[in-house]
DNA sequence: CTGACTGCAAAAGGTTTGCAAAAAG
DNA sequence: CTTTTTGCAAACCTTTTGCAGTCAG
């Protein structure tokens, strides 16, 4: 099995493009990012780079398993390398910020769903909602 | 403290209005529901009422504490009544379909990210992604 | 009465789709 | 050359907003 990004394409029956690349880097790079945001870095290098098909893309290199996403409020979803680190996302709800936390944090829980349930965690893609510290300890002064 | 529904509204300085107890009787009544589905079961009673009068209906009524809404998929948020015993989603990215288990199946889970990061987190909002054993199964067979 | 609330229609945000032209292999 | 992929424009779906009329208190 290969590692490289373009010869996972290439295996899945997948052609590669400039634009499969930049998105790839886009992703890479920005780290967690909607795709919005995504098609604005990717046209500081191509600017005729069109929405549709950071979308079509997006869809392409998740299908492959070189990107992932995750559901962070309300708005669009975000999009971040599988390389990178798994990693949880804490939403606080009160004032919208985001922290991750090591995917692993969450070890017993998963392990409990897949012996429990029958569930298989998807852990990158976990957001737990709540309250964040600063916003706990600004709540208690009122 | 008050517990009637509408005294609860009245206690924050809403009034009452027969939009607002169609809602949340529709929300009790389906468990489950996202505004569109919430604005059918209204539609029932009441033909008149209005989609946008659902969701700024849902704003009032989660902003007492009547109802909350977890994100379930891609798609529109589910609300639910706030009485329900407290219940963490179990999505199926695979097959779309969603179970739910007890909230306290996560206690130690909460309890780790209120220790080691101060984050509280509303249970009832967590949505967990991953494949149901039904679609593990199924894939295990190709 | 008066301000809160509602219905309606229009706008906004995010995502998808059909199609003809362009590019990959 | 053949098939996939792209850009563009339009469609779509969900949610939000402005406004004038209506209703609760």
């Amino acid at each position: 099995m290969s590692n490289e990004w373009d010869d996972v394409l290439r295996d899945q029956g997948y052609r590669i493009t400039p634009q499969r690349q930049l998105v790839l880097e886009a992703v890479n790079t920005l780290g967690h990012a909607t795709p919005e945001e995504l098609l604005s870095e990717v046209q500081k290098t191509a600017a005729a780079v069109n929405l549709s098909t950071i979308y079509r893309t997006l869809e392409v290199l998740e299908q492959v398993g070189l990107v992932t996403h995750a559901h962070i409020g309300h708005g669009a979803p975000t999009y971040h390398s599988v390389d990178t680190d798994a990693h949880i996302h804490l939403v606080c709800d009160t004032c919208q910020g985001v922290q991750s936390i090591p995917a692993d944090a969450a070890e017993l829980f998963v392990q409990m769903l897949r012996e429990k349930v029958g569930f298989e965690t998807d852990v990158a893609h976990v957001s737990v909602h709540g309250q964040c510290a600063t916003c706990m300890d600004r709540q208690k002064l009122l």
